[in-house]
RNA sequence: GGCCCAGUAGCUCAGUUUGGUUAGAGCGCGCGCCUGAUAAGCGCGAGGCCAGUGGUUCAACUCCACUCUGGGCCA
């Protein structure tokens, strides 16, 4: 068994689909989970999507990041359940629904009838499933979706409905108002996203009114005549529901004089709507010195019993537009029913839900409120409260069904009291682990403080119905907690296919037991976003399908992730559920999501036509490159510029370069059937010692970030590492060692060494790119798959093995690769080539500054790298390097800012004057002075910088302080080498023009008629014959060549001809 | 109007926690090199008022305040 030769044809998607043809043959992510049943367990939850639509790049930058940590967590011991479940209700749904049956209103869902709408809902929720589990299964997420908890099941449903009765026996649940938009044609309430579909700009009245002042100014004793607060609005018909006017507690505003009469205005809003020079200021007061001035209304069509028509103070007051007083109308504005509810004021609801004028106010009554506003002008007017008519054109609130004017509007509503433990929720948000953090103390810490209480019900179709029994005689409630309890309690048996929704739950009365009359349950279903947040209890059908001892052992989740809008969804009905079932959230690590946008960084929206199809891109570039794409961009918190070419780089940079290293590995580890073989405890190459210390290094920082979910860390660690030191450095630098024929010690110990970080990095990719990383660990494993296992998602991701780290090597290699990189720079500028050896270099660096101790690194022998890969015969330290450098120097800021402060810059002066000649003496002596102010202090070596600059004519070049002088002498010698290397080099390629292969033998004429060139070949024809597998050289023609070819080394004419030796 | 995140090379991002020597990388671009891992690889170069203004400091990409731009959340 040899391992697979590299199939280079054999594209990423191709790749992926035959890893995932594996899993699903072989069972893999079955028996992974079986193998670690007995392990510590990490939980998770899977947040449920809705499947009525279909799955965008986002879902898949979520899907990702949770099967990373999924995946990493089973990967370092942990067992990890990853149930599925599916969100089914809502008014999404219902609306897509309606919209398919071409149904307009709630009243037309009823002549449709609640059956059969339901039954359509319940039918459109699954569209796309097929979507969603393609993708699923095709970015390799891997989730238990034949297990998915369904929210519309009455399993499900039952745990909700236990859940509430809980709140409800406990006093938690109550029923209140709420204003919402509401659009009265349809007769119902819109949802936020239903509003935002319908704004426009529109034309309506703004008007100024006067209400008359009837209690006495502050620090005055009577009533003013004709003294009046002025008011502004663009909504008049609410003007009947009027309860109380709101002034700013800090404003200023003034008592004015305009034409007669005496006005109150904020200071800020006079001139705009007096007019600058039309009136005059009698006093002013600070907002909070109005409050509880009263003001006659400008209607009364009833008695209130609760106090009405006097002043609050409102911070939400802006002097942007209008007088800086504000009419209060409890009924028909979220903001003025809080204030209501604050200032215990009356709810006067002149609409009716059908919005129209309700009879008890007579000059109006039966009018549509919005063709009101002309009527109610008109009557104001004629009793002289219209101070000023202007019309303004603003963005309104349209029903994007039917194009009526939206309304805020009070509707009697289900309510959980959360605020009666919104501290405890504080407190358990405090024990959480965000990412990132502020999210957890800001926008999520913000929303809880501000937290009010949760209404739950919504009088649609389609969703868990409330679990609350009404006696429609005496008033008594009850919620019923379970099925048996309905069947107990009604008294009528439920059949073995019970379906809890709506109209069949409705069927079920039960006998009030304070009174005997019949109880209903009351018509509404409750908020979609209280399923999801039950899932927890729910998924296990808690508490009737699982046990205390159990469900606590998959209770809280470990770690949850989803979109970062969530926050207020999700996120928190998580917490406010479990809060109040268990006193404890329910998830303890959440990664937030942001945003996909576009390349641009706008938002991807179909108006714009800028969504992009995941579909498209894991079928052109594979689903692993996306998911490492999404990784490596940028944290999953940040928000994502989606760009396809980024993608495209991905897989040429990462995958291909990855691949590539194993293809070399395969081709030559086939050759020499190479059994795979753990890392001995002694390496012999300085090479090996230094990649095996890395990638114990890589491990210890990839487990680091991992723990600390910094997935984009570590994904940048590996794709350093990978491209970098594995194959642009290591592999590079070793190919020789794989190419000798047979096998030695050496050769061993480079396949063991390059099998092992292959193996290693595959573990290491597992989470992130699981096919591509399948795929590779499989081939690699081959020859020892019953030792190995099936599945690189069955292993342990490796912990460092701390001995073989040598921190002092990694630094030196980094050194010499630094060498290296300054030494081809100063060749470059010298316009020497590579193949040209060179008898020098010169290296300068004081020891004090780097990382490397040069006293040491001198004798080092990983310094033949440098040599070999520079083409040069020797290297030196230099100390004193002013034959071809000068000495300059430069404060050392960090540490003689603080002895010197402000006088730095004569210091930093007094340092850079020092001539070359006294910092080479200085550094020998470590003895220098400065004068400042007349005073000599005396400096030491760590206080200064010392740099040095090329002088002629050696090749120089440097960085930070490391300086590489190249002695750009060619002897006849190095010349003569100099040819026999090029002369190696043009062979190779006749070789290969010849069509031969890797291990065949030639027999080679090479002829020129330049003595220079030839005695140069005849005096290094055993290297070139060795280099070349060349069994002989002719250094004359020969007749029986296979093929020939002509060269030019140095405008001097090559002849090569070669054939194939005979064995 | 309030809050959060981001703004560093043409593009995508490090660096900012703890102020201190010459602000880095990849891609792209230009020039050159290499060629038995080869739809690769290497080197060099151009390209930065580190969004702006003010402040603190001997010293600010880094700390503070304000402003601008983009994105998000709330109202």
């Amino acid at each position: 068994m040899g391992y697979k030769k590299p199939e280079k044809n054999l594209h990423q998607t191709e790749l992926e689909t035959q890893v995932l043809k594996f899993w699903d043959d072989e069972n893999i992510f079955q028996r992974s989970l079986e193998i670690s049943k007995e392990l510590p367990r990490f939980n998770f939850y899977e947040g449920p999507p809705t499947a009525n639509g279909k799955p965008g790049v986002h879902h898949v930058i979520s899907r990702t990041v949770k099967d990373i940590v999924c995946r990493y967590k089973a990967m370092t011991g942990h067992y990890v359940e990853r149930k599925a479940g599916w969100d089914t209700h809502g008014l999404p749904v219902e609306i897509g629904v309606e919209k398919e049956l071409n149904l307009k209103s709630k009243r037309d869902v009823l002549k449709y009838g609640v059956e059969k709408f339901n039954k359509a809902c319940r039918e459109s929720v699954f569209r796309y499933l097929q979507d969603w589990e393609w993708i699923t299964r095709r970015i390799g997420f891997w989730l238990d979706l034949d297990n998915a908890y369904i929210t519309y099941n009455p399993e499900y449903i039952e745990s909700v409905w236990w859940i509430l009765a809980q709140y409800f026996n406990k006093g938690l649940i109550y029923q209140g108002y709420k204003v919402l938009p509401y659009c009265p044609r349809c007769g119902t309430g819109l949802s936020d996203h239903e509003v935002a579909l319908g704004y426009r700009d529109t034309e309506d009245p703004s008007i100024y009114v006067t209400m008359k002042i009837t209690s006495p100014l502050p620090g005055e004793n009577e009533v003013r005549q004709d003294t009046y607060f002025l008011v502004w609005t663009t909504t008049p018909w609410t003007l009947l529901s009027n309860v109380a006017l709101a002034v700013h507690p800090g404003y200023e505003y003034l008592l004015v004089k305009y034409e007669g009469k005496n006005f109150i205005i904020v200071k800020e809003r006079a001139d705009d709507v007096l007019g600058e020079y039309n009136y005059e200021v009698i006093k002013s007061y600070r907002g909070t010195q109005l409050k509880g001035m009263t003001y006659r209304p400008l209607f009364k069509f009833s008695e209130t019993e609760k106090r009405a028509w006097f002043v609050i103070n409102a911070d939400y007051v802006t002097t942007e537009d209008g007088t800086g007083i504000v009419h209060i109308a409890p009924a028909f504005g979220r903001e003025d029913f809080e204030e209501g509810e604050r200032w215990n004021l009356p709810l006067l609801q002149f609409v009716d839900d059908e919005g129209l004028i309700k009879p008890e106010v007579k000059p109006f009554a039966g009018l549509w409120f919005k063709n009101a506003d002309s009527e109610i002008l008109k009557d104001l007017k004629s009793r002289g409260l219209l101070f000023k008519k202007e019309t303004v054109v603003h963005s309104y609130p349209f029903c994007w069904r039917c194009d009526s004017p939206l309304i805020q509007y009070a509707r009697a509503s289900w309510y959980i009291q959360t605020t009666a433990y919104k501290d405890e929720m504080i407190h358990q948000n405090e024990k959480m682990n965000w990412y990132p953090p502020q999210i957890g103390s800001g926008r999520f810490g913000e929303w809880l403080r501000n937290n009010i209480d949760w209404a739950i019900s919504r009088e649609r179709f389609w969703g868990t119905p409330l679990n609350i029994w009404l006696c429609d005689n005496c008033e008594h409630k009850l919620a019923v907690e379970s099925f048996a309890q309905l069947e107990e309690l009604s008294g009528q048996k439920l059949p073995d296919d019970f379906d809890p929704h709506k109209p069949y739950v409705d069927e079920y009365t039960i006998p009030c037991p304070e009174c005997g009359e019949t109880m209903k349950r009351t018509p509404e279903v409750i908020d979609c976003w209280f399923d999801s947040g039950s899932m927890p209890f729910a998924q296990y059908h808690y508490p009737f399908g699982i046990s205390e001892e159990e469900f606590m052992k998959k209770f809280p989740a470990d770690f949850i992730s989803e979109g970062v809008d969530q926050t207020r969804g999700w996120f928190y009905t998580l917490l406010a559920i479990s809060t109040f079932v268990k006193g404890q959230t329910s998830y303890k690590t959440c990664v937030s999501i942001e945003l996909v946008l576009d390349k641009d960084g706008q938002k991807m929206s179909k108006s714009k036509g800028n969504v992009v199809n995941p579909v498209d891109v894991i079928k052109s570039y594979g689903a692993d490159p996306l998911r490492w794409y999404f990784i490596i961009t940028s944290p999953p918190w940040l928000p994502t510029k989606f760009d396809t070419d980024g993608i495209a780089e991905t897989l040429r940079k990462f995958f291909d370069t990855f691949r590539n290293t194993y293809n070399f590995f395969a081709l030559y580890a086939d050759i020499d059937e190479y059994t795979p073989a753990p890392i001995p405890g002694k390496l012999d190459n300085i090479m090996d010692r230094w990649l095996v210390s890395r990638l114990q290094s890589l491990i210890t920082q990839y487990r680091e970030w991992m723990d600390d979910y910094q997935m984009t860390k570590a994904a940048r660690e590996i794709n350093h590492f990978v491209i970098e030191e594995l194959s642009n450095w290591y592999v590079r630098r070793n190919r020789r060692r794989f190419w000798t024929s047979g096998m030695n010690d050496d050769k061993l110990s480079a396949y063991t060494v390059l099998w092992n970080a292959l193996v290693i990095v595959c573990e290491l990719i597992a989470p992130f790119a699981p096919m591509t990383a399948e795929y590779f660990w499989r081939e690699l494993t081959e020859p020892i798959r019953q030792r190995a296992g099936d599945s690189v998602h069955f292993r342990e991701i490796p912990m460092p093995e701390k001995n073989y780290i040598d921190r002092e090597l990694e630094d030196n290699m980094e050194f010499v690769i630094k060498l290296v990189e300054l030494g081809r720079s100063a060749r470059n500028s010298a316009q020497i080539n590579v193949r040209q050896p060179l008898n020098k270099i010169y290296v300068h660096c004081p020891a004090e500054q780097e990382i490397i101790d040069s006293a040491k690194i001198e004798h080092w022998s990983g310094l033949d790298i440098v040599l070999n890969e520079l083409n040069v015969k020797s290297i030196e330290f230099v100390d004193d390097a002013s034959q071809f450098m000068e000495y300059h120097a430069k404060p050392n800021y960090k540490i003689l800012g603080k002895k010197f402060g402000s006088r730095m810059p004569q210091v930093k002066a007094a340092i850079e004057s020092f001539e070359s000649d006294d910092l080479k003496q200085g550094l020998e002596n470590n003895q220098w002075h400065i004068m400042i102010d007349g005073e000599e202090h005396a400096l030491t070596e760590d206080e200064l910088i010392v740099e040095i600059k090329a002088r002629h004519p050696y090749a120089v070049a440097e960085d930070k302080n490391i300086t590489v002088a190249l002695d750009t002498t060619i002897t006849d010698e190095l010349r003569a080498e100099g040819y026999a290397r090029e002369a190696v080099n043009r062979i190779q390629n006749t070789r290969k023009s010849a069509g031969l292969d890797v291990t065949d033998r030639i027999v080679l004429s090479l002829t020129s008629s330049d003595d220079e060139l030839l005695s140069a070949l005849k005096q290094h024809s055993e290297s070139i014959a060795s280099e070349t597998l060349a069994t002989e050289i002719k250094f004359t023609p020969i007749d029986e060549a296979h093929y020939s070819k002509q060269w030019e080394i140095d405008d001097k004419k090559l002849t090569i001809a070669l054939r194939k030796a005979r064995k």
